[in-house]
DNA sequence: TTAAATATTTAGCCTTGTCTAAAAATTTAT
DNA sequence: ATAAATTTTTAGACAAGGCTAAATATTTAA
């Protein structure tokens, strides 16, 4: 069993890889609030326990064993943030760190039961992906908002980077998973863009746009 | 936030401390399956934190804060398992282990979600109350089998030293929270009792009878 | 293509929580 | 009441996982 460390930098070799193909100490410092040399450090053990590839100074990339711990990580962290909005009635953006905390209970048998009790969900309240059991993660083909086309249709099927700010923002808005929208206008100068919800119109920046996932 | 095992330490003083009125190091490490040096040294941590009393040589007690430290592990414990047997459908004997690291997660919010959503039970699958959010413990009122008499009607209240292999001989004689008994004799010479529980005739050590608990 | 800037690793230290071995205090038994 | 047995504490070591400062690689820029 992995410590609870060694789980979290796991979990963001992961992430990181998304973006990148091969991760650098630095940014793993950086995501963790850590020191380069402590990571240096942890990056030497998880390669000897075969969680990832490592060339000293080329940077880490995570083995398929890294690959499978991650994602069990990740399933059980969006099953509970799944529990936790459903069932327990928190808010999208307060079940984040609980649930970094949940994510470490060990125990293949309780997340079998809880996936059973929460029906086999496919997706976590923020919209992304649950992992299944072996692994397997289904692309729910989303597109980000600022990709669409003047006069698309489609509705909101998840948050991107859920921070718990611009969850709150989206509240603001009354945006949730599911509300359908209308793209009005796209405005060349600064890539924002003007949208319809609840038969009102918006008006959303760049940055806020790509940060929201829309199923056409 | 005390740490995983300062948590244990304090856990383990306040059943402990049921027993006898001051706990010895040797008492603790032979609980946690640790060495006296090991108990001895934390001893004193915890006494630095005013979580115990603690005189070298004398043994240790809990502060007013130990002590409310201690049921607010319990609640959470108890809580878990409450939520682990009525929701997920685990089985009375496989809940320990898993809400021993469920005490630990660290959210009072949670909590009394978990504990709203549950619908603020009393008592937890092996009927030991749950204490409430301010250290209250109702006292159920449960008498000991064997110190009931002959004749005597009660049901099954709560299980005493719920491990996993006694409550599984529990599930072997048909015995749960709520059975009905009655008492049909009770045996001078081993202290042994014969009962009538789903209108048959079982025989039951006193050993056994003092771990059942029942209300009158 | 070499010098400066940046990134990474190494070396050594710290804290937490455990251990073993030895010392000291307390309890028990003769 | 003292010696023996037992319990508890102290001293010193170790592993995990963090840090700072210094050394070494790599990358970038002149």
């Amino acid at each position: 069993m992995a410590s609870q460390s060694k789980e979290d930098y796991i979990k963001v070799l992961y992430k990181l890889e998304q973006e990148n193909k091969v991760v650098s100490t630095n940014d793993i410092a950086s995501f963790l609030k850590m020191k380069a040399s402590s990571v240096s450090d942890m990056l030497k053990k998880l390669a000897i326990e075969e969680y990832i590839d490592y060339t000293k100074y080329k940077g880490a990339k995570l083995t398929k064993k890294g690959v499978s711990k991650a994602l069990s990580i990740i399933r059980k962290h969006r099953l509970w943030e799944t529990f936790l909005v459903n069932h327990l009635k928190f808010k999208w953006d307060q079940v984040h760190v609980i649930a970094e905390q949940l994510e470490h209970i060990d125990s293949d048998q309780l997340i079998d039961k809880l996936d059973h009790f929460l029906n086999y969900p496919k997706s976590d309240p923020h919209g992304d992906p649950i992992p299944g059991k072996n692994g397997e993660i289904i692309n729910l083909g989303h597109t980000p908002l600022n990709e669409l086309n003047v006069m698309d249709n489609g509705s909101i099927a998840a948050i991107k980077k859920g921070t718990p700010s611009f969850l709150q923002y989206m509240d603001k808005l009354g945006i949730e998973l599911g509300t359908k929208i209308k793209v009005i206008d796209k405005i060349e100068f600064d890539k924002s863009l003007e949208i319809k919800i609840h038969n009102k119109s918006i008006h959303l920046s760049q940055e806020v746009a790509q940060n929201i996932l829309i199923k056409i």
